[in-house]
DNA sequence: CCGTATCCAACAGGATACTG
DNA sequence: CAGTATCCTGTTGGATACGG
């Protein structure tokens, strides 16, 4: 049997992995990989970051201009997500009209580093990606 | 003003999550971010790609009892959408019982190794999270 | 300007039953 | 075993109107 270098890096990530699926069961049913999922999981978070990065400090519809196609709603719902989770802080100043700042947190700079690693990765796929889905869709009919 | 290290990371960031912020009205309306979000906009594909890397080489169901929750339905949807993308393969074998097995590609092995980096940071800052909301929902009554 | 409140449509996704 | 087909419900999230 042949052994890659890849091959050898898989299973360093899969022993790697074992951390994740383990400990679910014995906290009471939590577990840190669902609870990613649960933020990640909706539409508009991660833009909401990666704007946050890219702009720094930003008023409400400064973002709101930014991240293309999200309404007042959704955007006052991730935003209030978002601060509940310490990843930004929403800052109010008493002025007529009011101004309210958001900007990311030390821990949500943390993570928009991730974030910006995913969408390196992304950037970088995305040709591969659609030539996978034409081929795919092709022999479909 | 104070100039700290952090600071100085966080605007080279800046400079890098332009190359994100561009293109987006030229390209026809596509840009790579949005693709992204869409990919992990749902609720399964980061978790059935974890497995996947977790598990290697998996039979449907042996997939489905390990992805808590997930419906056969849903499992099936994902990974055709996982398979369109390039992301695995379907591995059909002509037997009696019928017998199917999914297995990450290259470019999936690829994403796994961000998921899982993604993962890791999640763990990491999971007390951090629980904190800041058990002070935010304190704070809101 | 920055929200909240309300209503409503679309769609993700679950349950069930049925095939190759 | 590994799906597809159908139906149906719950949540997401958009539109609109209104308040501090």
């Amino acid at each position: 049997m042949e052994v890659t270098i890849a091959d050898n890096q898989l299973i360093e990530l899969q022993k790697k992995l074992e951390v994740f699926f383990h400990g679910e069961e014995e906290n009471s049913g939590f577990c840190p990989v669902r609870d990613i999922m649960d933020r990640f999981g909706d539409k508009w978070s991660l833009l909401a970051i990666l704007n946050l990065g890219y702009s720094g400090k930003t008023r409400f519809n400064e973002l709101k201009s930014k991240i293309d196609g999200i309404s007042q709603r959704m955007l006052t719902v991730t935003l209030r997500s978002l601060e509940r989770d310490g990843l930004i802080t929403r800052k109010i100043y008493a002025e007529v009209p009011p101004r309210v700042e958001y900007e990311l947190t030390t821990l949500g700079q943390s993570l928009l580093l991730k974030i910006w690693e995913l969408a390196q990765w992304a950037s970088g796929s995305v040709e591969e990606i659609i030539r996978a889905r034409m081929d795919y869709d092709s022999k479909a009919q």
